[in-house]
DNA sequence: ATAAATTTTAAGAGTAATTTCAGCTTTATT
DNA sequence: AATAAAGCTGAAATTACTCTTAAAATTTAT
């Protein structure tokens, strides 16, 4: 379960991160707005819990941006106004919580599981694409009964370009999210992954293909 | 990051130049009312400098003019009268922020900034022209439901024309900004592209002619 | 410590993108 | 109408990106 907050007051931030990993997941903190929708746009978090008012760019601002980019990410806001005309606007742009500060432990978890479970993108929630269905609780790929497990670049690979289905996913991201964000891997590190990837995917028989656009990146598609 | 800073005292344009070189992005700048007109209306910039008193044609017309034209580059006004008045004027017909002259570099550079963030230049927008719908996420261009995937050079270009709709787009700005600045490229190799695009609008069916100004360069117009 | 699995590296083959070129068409000018 | 200039387009040539594979290096598990 991997989490996003975007939240500029540090301490609440560090608090909620705390009580995501405490409940079995991850999070990422990103202080600030821009950098905010930088993260939210790739769509490889689980939910977003997102602060209205931020330095930079405010949450509404990030929240109408990645909705106009079709990221249906789940979105917990959080704000210090509890007007009915913002929580209308939230909700109107796509929000699926808007959460009034102050607020307790045991509510924020709340809200939390419930847009989970309502998207049902939870962690151990399969992800599909065409035939293909992957359980991220063992790492394995099922095709028509068949299964073939993934080692864990594999598994992140094709998790992605799931999650990004029907986008070109850029190898910059690629390498970004799976490599990490300063590692020296090559566009060749990701190519061998891909023709790994590939390689399993025919022995399934899947209809599914991994497509590139050169220069830029990957793409599902399947077959007809 | 490109600016656009139409402003006649050089020293000024120059210094604010340097201002933004200095982030890392780049400028062009525009002495006269009329050229700035002319440029402006291109939708390439990120944001536009535009001072309200120039020769030719003052900021005022500039910016109602581009709005009436539905451009919607943010715009960092800059004045050397601070009254009311004018700041609502310029506020209401589409600038963006108001600075009054003399200012200092940092307030400069920090309107410039909540400017550029405040619209995000919208990089992963879907964005139209006549009955074609261009897709970032997928570099797809699609028309009446069927869609054709571009490469990378021919989406870039179809990207250009379409930003810069109603618009002539030079041959020279089109290769400097596919091509590179200091590539080699000629006329041909973009001759080229058109050529290639041409065929898949053709197949797609589509109205959306791209007409040739002889000597010039490239424009969208809808067939009837 | 050894074996197994994963990841990286590297090189050659394969393929799509890009450039080049020649001949043809269109437009402008006299 | 003739001529020149500019643009178009199809085919061939070239380039550069990607794929695949095998082997080396590294990490993990036993």
């Amino acid at each position: 379960m991997k989490i996003l907050i975007i939240e500029d007051t540090k301490s609440l931030a560090k608090t909620l991160a705390d009580i995501i990993q405490e409940s079995g997941g991850t999070a990422d903190i990103v202080l600030d707005g821009i950098s905010g929708l930088e993260y939210a746009r790739s769509s490889i978090y689980d939910a977003i819990v997102l602060d209205v008012m931020l330095p930079g760019m405010d949450g509404f601002q990030i929240l109408n941006q990645i909705r106009k980019e079709k990221v249906n990410t789940p979105v917990l806001m959080l704000t210090a106004k509890s007007e009915v005309k913002d929580r209308v606007h939230g909700l109107n742009i796509g929000a699926d919580y808007y959460l009034t500060k102050p607020f307790e432990i045991a509510e924020f978890s709340a809200c939390l599981n419930a847009i989970l479970r309502r998207k049902d993108s939870g962690v151990n929630d399969v992800i599909q694409f065409g035939d293909l269905s992957l359980s991220p609780a063992s790492h394995e790929v099922t095709c028509c009964g068949r299964s073939i497990r993934l080692n864990s670049k594999e598994y992140e690979l094709l998790r992605l370009l799931i999650l990004n289905k029907n986008n070109i996913v850029s190898k910059e991201l690629i390498l970004s999210k799976i490599w990490g964000y300063d590692s020296d891997a090559t566009d060749n590190n990701l190519e061998a992954y891909v023709s790994f990837l590939r390689r399993k995917l025919h022995l399934l028989s899947s209809k599914v293909a991994i497509c590139v656009v050169r220069k830029v990146g990957y793409y599902l598609e399947e077959k007809v």
